[in-house]
RNA sequence: GCGCGUGUAGCUCAGUUGGAUAGAGCGUCUGCCUCCGGAGCAGAAGGUCGCAGGUUCGAGUCCUGCCAUGCGCGCCA
C-alpha cells in the first residue's frame, strides 16, 4: 500500500464517522502549486450535499476525526471553498522509495487482470508491401499496450492477423506476374488496383532466379505464394528491427481451409439475421446499430465471393472460442467502419459474446513530412516511408518514443528531417541520460547498486526541495501505470518519464551524492537507486532500452 | 450529407475523468562549463483553451449549436 492509499483509507474512515455514504471514494490530487502541500482533496465539497453542511465545516470535522500521525500527515489545512491540503513528513514520504529497492520489478505492478487472458491484435498488415510509418505507430502502440496489460496482471498474447486471402492478394499475384513477364521482354502491364512499388520487381527477379522453369510467368499460384512469403519475411525483418515480437500469427486463409468461414455463415443464416436480395446474401447489421445492412456473399454476377467482413467475424469468433474473454484491436482510424460490422456479426451469432467485444484502440493517421513536404503514402503508387527507414535514420528507441509520446487519437505528423536532425536533442535521450547518470554515480563511487537496500538509512535528510520533488514524482509511478493501463494510453508513461527525468536532472545538478557527509550520501544513494530503477521500469514498459552509459 | 476523431503558447503536444494562478519540449532571449558526464542547468518572454450559448459553488474538461480540419461512408480490404 502506498502512502497515498493509506491517506485515502484514513479519509474514508474519518468521513464515515461523519455519516458519509458507504461508497465514499475520495480523490487525491497533487496540488498544482506545491506550496499548498503534498496532497489535496475536494472530499469536503463533494460531501456538502449528502451531509447538508457547508464544505468548510465538513473539512474541519474531517481533520478533527482523522488520525493524521499514522498516515504521515504533519499539516492539514483548509483552503478556498473547502479544499483539504495535506503536507506529509518528508522522511515518511521518502520511505515509500524502499518499495522500489526491495522489489524493482514489482514496482507499480498491479493485479487488475488476475491472470486472465487477453489477446492484443496489432499491425496486421496485408502481406502486400513493407511496413510503413502507420504500421510503425501500431507496432509501438500495440506492444506498449500489451506490456502495460502484463504489468497490471493480465496474461497477454500479441497477435498478428495476416490477410493472406482475398482480392488484395490476387492483385499482388497479378502485379508480380506483370513484373515477371516484363523481365521477359513484354511491356509492363500492371493490372487495375495492382501494386507499383519497386519491391515487386525485386521479388519478380528473385522468383525467376528460383523458378527457371517458369520464365514465361504462367504459374500464378506459385508467384502468389512466392510474393507472400517474401513480403512476410520482409515484414518479419521490419518487426525484428523494431524489437516487436508476436506470440501468434493468425492466417486469414486458414479460416477458409478449416471451415470457420463456412460455419460462421451457416450460423448467421440459422440466426435469422440474414436475407437475400439481388442474388446477394445480406446480414441485417442495422439491427445492431449499423447504418445499413452489409453484404456477406456477393451475387453470382459479381463473383459470388464472401466480402471481407465475413472472415473478419469468423476470425473474432475464434478469439472468443480460443478463450479470450477480452480482446483488444489496435487499428488505424481508417478501419473505423469495421467496428460496428464485426460487433454486429458477433452479436447476431448470439453465442454469449458481450456487446463491446472486441475493444478497439484506434489511432489517427500518420503523415510523413520530408523535405518540408508531405509524402503521400500509397503502396500501390509505390511511395512510402518504411518503418525500417525511420529506424535506420533515428534509431529504434527514438522511433518508439516518438510514436508513443502522444495520444493515439490525434494525428501524428512525423517529420523525418526533424526527427533526424533532432537526434541529439531528442526527448528520449534526455530520459535515457537521466538513467545513465544515476548509473554513473554508482560507477564512479564504485558501489554495487544492488547492495543499496535503504534499510537502516535515515531518509528524513532528503529535505531539499529538489529531492522531495523527485521522491514525489517517483512515487506517482504506480498511479500513472494504473491510469495508462485503464485507458490503454501508453503516452502517459512517456510523459511521466519526461517529468521524472527532468526532476532527476535538476536534483543531480544541484546536489552531489558522493563525497557528502555519510548520512547524506547514504540517503541520496537510495534516491539515486530508486530513480534508476523507476526510469528503467518506465522505459521497459514502452519497449525502450535503459542504457547504463551513453 | 451522415458517422468517428481533432482544434490549448510561434511549432509539436500534455492536461490525473469537473477543481485553486492552464503546463512541457522545441524555437526565441538572458545568464551559467576546474564539478558523480554540459547529450546539461537557472531564468525570461510568449494564451480570448476554435466561436457562441447552457449546466453549477467551479468548465480546457460535461451538454447544445455553429466554424475549421483528418479519416470513413463499395457486392474494395
Amino acid at each position: 500500500m502506498t502512502h497515498a492509499d493509506a491517506l485515502r483509507a484514513e479519509l474514508v474512515r474519518a468521513a464515515r464517522t461523519l455519516g458519509a455514504p458507504d461508497d465514499v471514494a475520495p480523490i487525491l490530487e497533487r496540488p498544482r502549486d506545491p506550496s499548498f502541500g503534498d496532497w489535496a482533496t475536494n472530499l469536503a465539497m463533494t460531501l456538502a450535499k449528502p451531509l447538508g453542511k457547508k464544505p468548510r465545516e465538513i473539512a474541519e470535522a474531517l481533520i478533527a476525526a482523522m488520525d493524521t500521525a499514522t498516515v504521515g500527515v504533519i499539516a492539514a489545512e483548509i483552503a478556498g471553498p473547502g479544499f483539504l491540503n495535506f503536507r506529509l513528513d518528508p522522511g515518511f514520504q521518502a520511505r515509500g522509495l524502499l518499495a522500489i529497492l526491495e522489489a524493482p520489478h514489482a514496482f507499480g505492478r498491479l493485479d487488475i487482470g488476475h491472470g486472465e487472458r487477453v489477446v492484443v491484435e496489432f499491425v496486421s498488415a496485408n502481406p502486400t508491401g513493407p511496413l510503413h510509418v502507420g504500421h510503425g505507430r501500431q507496432a509501438a502502440l500495440g506492444d506498449a499496450i500489451s506490456t502495460l496489460l502484463e504489468y497490471t496482471g493480465w496474461t497477454v498474447d500479441r497477435e498478428f492477423y495476416y490477410n493472406d486471402a482475398g482480392a488484395q492478394i490476387a492483385n499482388l499475384a497479378k502485379s508480380t506476374r506483370a513484373q515477371v513477364r516484363a523481365l521477359g521482354g513484354e511491356p509492363l502491364d500492371i493490372p487495375e488496383g495492382g501494386y507499383h512499388g519497386d519491391y515487386i520487381r525485386e521479388i519478380a527477379e528473385r522468383y525467376l532466379a528460383d523458378h527457371p522453369g517458369d520464365a514465361a510467368g504462367d504459374d500464378l499460384a506459385a508467384m502468389q505464394a512466392y510474393a507472400v512469403a517474401a513480403l512476410r519475411h520482409e515484414q518479419d525483418l521490419d518487426l525484428q528491427a523494431f524489437g516487436v515480437k508476436f506470440d501468434t500469427y493468425y492466417l486469414e486463409s486458414s479460416l477458409y481451409t478449416d471451415g470457420s468461414v463456412h460455419n460462421t455463415v451457416e450460423a448467421l443464416k440459422a440466426s435469422g439475421h440474414t436475407y437475400e436480395e439481388d442474388g446477394a446474401l445480406f446480414l441485417r447489421t442495422t439491427t445492431f446499430g449499423d447504418d445499413k445492412d452489409r453484404v456477406m456473399k456477393k451475387s453470382a454476377a459479381k463473383g459470388g465471393d464472401y466480402t471481407y467482413f465475413v472472415p473478419d467475424v469468423a476470425y473474432h469468433v475464434t478469439k472468443w472460442e480460443r478463450g479470450y474473454r477480452r480482446a483488444i484491436n489496435v487499428q488505424g482510424a481508417d478501419h473505423h467502419s469495421t467496428i460496428t460490422r464485426v460487433r454486429a456479426g458477433l452479436q447476431a451469432l448470439n453465442i454469449g459474446i458481450p456487446q463491446g467485444y472486441p475493444d478497439y484502440v484506434l489511432h489517427q493517421m500518420v503523415t510523413v513530412m520530408k523535405g518540408g513536404e508531405e509524402v503521400k503514402i500509397s503502396k500501390r503508387a509505390g511511395s512510402y516511408v518504411t518503418v525500417r527507414d525511420l529506424i535506420d535514420e533515428v534509431g529504434r528507441d527514438a522511433v518508439r518514443y516518438f510514436y508513443l509520446m502522444r495520444k493515439g487519437d490525434s494525428q501524428l505528423v512525423f517529420d523525418v528531417d526533424l526527427a533526424r536532425s533532432q537526434s541529439e536533442e531528442n526527448p528520449v535521450y534526455y530520459v535515457q541520460m537521466a538513467h545513465a547518470r544515476m548509473c554513473g554515480i554508482f560507477r564512479v563511487g564504485e558501489i554495487d547498486a544492488a547492495t543499496v537496500t535503504g534499510r537502516d538509512v535515515d531518509l528524513s535528510v532528503l529535505s531539499e526541495p529538489a529531492e522531495q520533488e523527485l521522491v514525489k514524482q517517483l512515487l506517482d509511478f504506480p498511479a500513472t501505470v494504473k491510469g495508462a493501463a485503464d485507458h490503454l494510453e501508453p503516452h502517459r508513461i512517456a510523459a511521466w518519464l519526461l517529468e521524472t527525468a527532468r526532476a532527476a536532472h535538476t536534483w543531480y545538478h544541484k546536489h552531489h551524492v558522493l563525497g557528502e557527509p555519510e548520512a547524506i550520501t547514504r540517503a541520496r544513494l537510495v534516491l539515486a537507486r530508486a530513480t534508476q530503477l523507476g526510469i528503467a521500469a518506465g522505459l521497459r514498459i514502452l519497449g525502450l532500452t535503459a542504457p547504463e552509459r551513453m
